[in-house]
DNA sequence: GCATTTAACCAAAGCGCTTTGGAAAATTTA
DNA sequence: TAAATTTTCCAAAGCGCTTTGGTTAAATGC
C-alpha cells in the first residue's frame, strides 16, 4: 500500500491525503477522518524513505560504536543506548548504529554526513584531544558529546557527569575514614573521562598533603580481569594499599574476586568504592548496596543525551548547550575505617 | 554534492557517472577513472535515501531491543550487535535498532516492513511458543531468529548454540564428580533458551535416576542478585545442593559473592559451573579460567546470524537455513570432585 | 447582488538516485 | 567504402513521498 493506491481508493488526490495524514489545517475534518481510517484499515504507513528524501530528515540518528583493537564491547554502550532509544522512538526517530574498527571511525562520520543517512549524531567516549568534535564541526552535521574533550578551542554541545567532583569525592569519603594509601583503578587515561577522575583522586590527596604514589594507580580497559591483575599486584607491595578507588563495577569485581582470595574481607579489612554506572544486570544488594559508590546513571545519560539532540536538531540556530551532573554518593558495605 | 552537480563538473550525464561509480560494464575505461577521481576529490557519496528509494534496497537491518518491564538491558545484546555490526559494516549495511517496551513489540516490526526502512530483521530471544515468527511471514519480511522457538508449525530461518546438550553436557560433568545435588540457576523460562537448558539437565539426571527438586531450580532474569539471592535462600535448606549450574556468568557472579560470604570457597568446597557467552568485558582468569564453563562466543553467534540474514537478502528464493552450534566445555578453577 | 475572501482540493514539480530505451560515435565486417 | 555491429554515452521516467502554486466552490462583506 502506498500514498497513491490510497488516494485513488479514496478518490483523493495525493496532495490531500498526505495533508489529511500529517496534520494540516486545509483539509475538511470529515475528510481527514475518512482518510485516517482508510490508513488505518489498510495498515498504510509512509515509505520512510521517500518521506526522508522529500523532507531532507533522515529521522535518524547516528552511533558509532568503536570497536578497539582489544575487540571489547563496553557493557555501558547498551545502557545507554537503551536510554536514548526510548527517546527516540517516543519522537519517531531510529537510530543507526555502525560499528566500526579505531582507525575507520573518522571515515564512518564522513559518510554519514555525505551519505544524509541520519541528522545528527552522539560522539562517545571522548578522548583527549578528540578530532572528531572538530571533523564534525567542519562538515556540518548536528553532534553532542558524550563526556567532554580538552584542548579544544571551539565550542560544542556536551553532557557529562562531573567526574572529577565525583572522584574527588570518593578519595575524601576513604580520607575522612582514615585511609591513607588508597589505590586508583581507572579506565584508559587515553580517555577524558578516566583523566578528570584521576584529577579529582589527586586533588583530595593534594590537600590532605598526601603524595600521589604510581605504584597504586593503573590505568586500562575497565575489564573483570584488569582489577584482578592489578590488585594481586598491589597488594603485594611493602605497603599495599588499604582501600581501592575503582572507575567501574566491572574492574570492581575482580578487586573484589582478588581480595577474597587474598582471604581479606571487603568492608572491614580493606574498603572498595566504585564509581557505578547503575548497569541494569548488575544491581547487586537490596537495603545495603554491595558497593560504596557515587553513581550516575548510564541509562538516564542516555535518555538525556538523546533529549538534547533532538532539540538541537529541530532548532536550527541552536547555540551549543552544556549538562553536567553530578554523581550522588550512596554508602555500602564495600568500606569501613581504616585499620591498621 | 549530489550526483548533478558532479556530473555536469564533469560534463557527463548522470546515468553515465552513476554508473561508472557502480561499476557497470558500458563506461569506458578511461573515463571511470575520471569519475572516480572526481567523486574522491569532491568526497562525493551518494545520498542513501535516494539510492534505497530508487533501488528499493534499504540497506538496513532492523533489530529491535526489547525492554522488559524491568528494564533490564541484557547484556548480551552488546555482544551480539557488535558481531553483526562487523559483518552489516563489510558488505556496506547498517543496523537499524529501535527499543520498544514489549508490548509494542509487534507494531515495531509491523512498521518496519510497512515502511520499508530494512530489508530484514533478527529477532532476538524468542520464548516459546513466539508469535513474531508468524507475524514476519505474514508480512514477508525475511528474518533469522537467534535462538529457536518451539511450538511452530512452519519453517523459518535460525542460528542457535545447542543449549540443550550443553546443559546436559554441564550436568554430566558435575554427576562425574560426585555430585548429586545440583542446583539450576536458569534464565526466564518463557524464553526458549532456558525451557531447553532445563531440559538437559533433567535428562541427565534422570539418566543417573535423580529425581528433580524444584527447590533448587530457580529461572529469572540473569541478574547478579538473582544469583546472590537464589543461593542464600537454598544454602539454607536441609540438603543444600553441592553444586550449581547457572545459565549465565552474571548470576553465577552472585552465586560465588553469596557462596564467599557464607565462608565456602568455590571449587573444594563447592562447584560451580556456568554456560558462558564469553562477554568480552568479563574475561575472567588467564590460564586457569575461574568459572567452569560450557562456552559459545556470542559475539560469533551475531557475525554468523548477520551472515545468513544477508545471504537470504540476496538469494531471492532462498529455502529456510539452520545451524546449530555445539557449545565447548572448559573446565576452570570453580568445580571440584563432591566433598561430603 | 456582485465582488472579495476563505475553505477545500488538485496537478505537477522536486528530493537524488537508478535504470530503461535510445542515439551517436567508433569499430568491425564484407 | 558502405553496412552491420559494438561501444559509449544520454534523456527521461520512475521510486513514494512533500510542497508549491494554482483552481474551484462556498462563505462573507458591503
Amino acid at each position: 500500500m502506498n500514498l497513491k493506491k490510497l488516494s485513488e481508493l479514496l478518490n483523493l488526490s495525493q496532495t490531500t491525503v498526505s495533508r489529511a495524514l500529517n496534520g494540516y489545517p486545509e483539509v475538511k475534518e470529515k475528510t481527514r477522518k475518512r482518510v485516517l481510517e482508510a490508513a488505518k484499515q489498510y495498515n498504510y504507513h509512509p515509505n520512510t524513505l521517500a518521506k526522508s528524501l522529500a523532507t531532507g530528515q533522515a529521522m535518524a540518528i547516528g552511533h558509532v560504536m568503536p570497536m578497539s583493537s582489544e575487540e571489547i564491547v563496553n557493557p555501558i554502550f547498551g545502557d545507554f543506548i537503551a536510554g536514548a532509544g526510548e527517546i527516540y522512538s517516543e519522537f519517531g526517530y531510529h537510530m543507526a548504529l555502525t560499528v566500526v574498527t579505531d582507525d575507520n571511525e573518522e571515515a564512518a562520520y564522513r559518510e554519514m554526513a555525505s551519505k544524509r543517512s541520519v541528522d545528527g549524531v552522539i560522539i562517545h567516549g571522548p578522548r583527549v584531544p578528540d578530532s572528531r568534535i572538530e571533523l564534525l564541526q567542519d562538515i556540518g552535521l548536528p553532534f553532542i558529546v558524550h563526556g567532554r574533550a580538552q584542548d579544544t578551542q571551539s565550542d560544542y554541545s556536551w553532557f557529562d557527569v562531573n567526574n572529577r567532583s565525583a572522584f574527588k569525592r570518593a578519595t575524601e569519603f576513604l580520607l575522612d575514614l582514615g585511609h591513607r594509601r588508597i589505590a586508583l583503578i581507572n579506565g584508559p587515561e587515553s580517555m577524558d573521562f578516566a583523566a578528570r577522575r584521576r584529577s579529582g583522586y589527586e586533588a583530595a590527596l593534594k590537600a590532605k598533603s598526601i603524595s600521589i604514589a604510581p605504584e597504586i594507580m593503573r590505568s586500562d580497559h575497565m575489564m573483570e580481569s584488569f582489577g584482578y591483575k592489578s590488585t594481586i599486584e598491589m597488594m603485594k607491595l611493602d605497603t599495599p594499599p588499604s582501600a581501592f578507588l575503582v572507575s567501574s563495577i566491572i574492574p570492581a569485581l575482580g578487586v573484589k574476586r582478588a581480595l577474597s582470595q587474598l582471604g581479606l574481607e571487603v568492608g572491614t579489612d580493606i574498603s572498595i568504592i566504585i564509581h557505578d554506572d547503575q548497569l541494569s544486570f548488575l544491581k547487586m544488594g537490596n537495603d545495603v548496596p554491595v558497593f560504596t559508590a557515587t553513581r550516575s546513571s548510564v541509562r538516564d545519560a542516555g535518555k538525556r543525551c538523546a533529549t538534547m539532540l533532538l532539540d538541537m536538531i529541530n532548532d536550527p540556530q541552536h547555540q551549543p548547550k552544556h549538562e553536567l551532573w553530578e554523581a550522588e554518593l550512596t554508602v555500602g558495605a564495600s568500606t569501613g575505617p581504616y585499620k591498621a
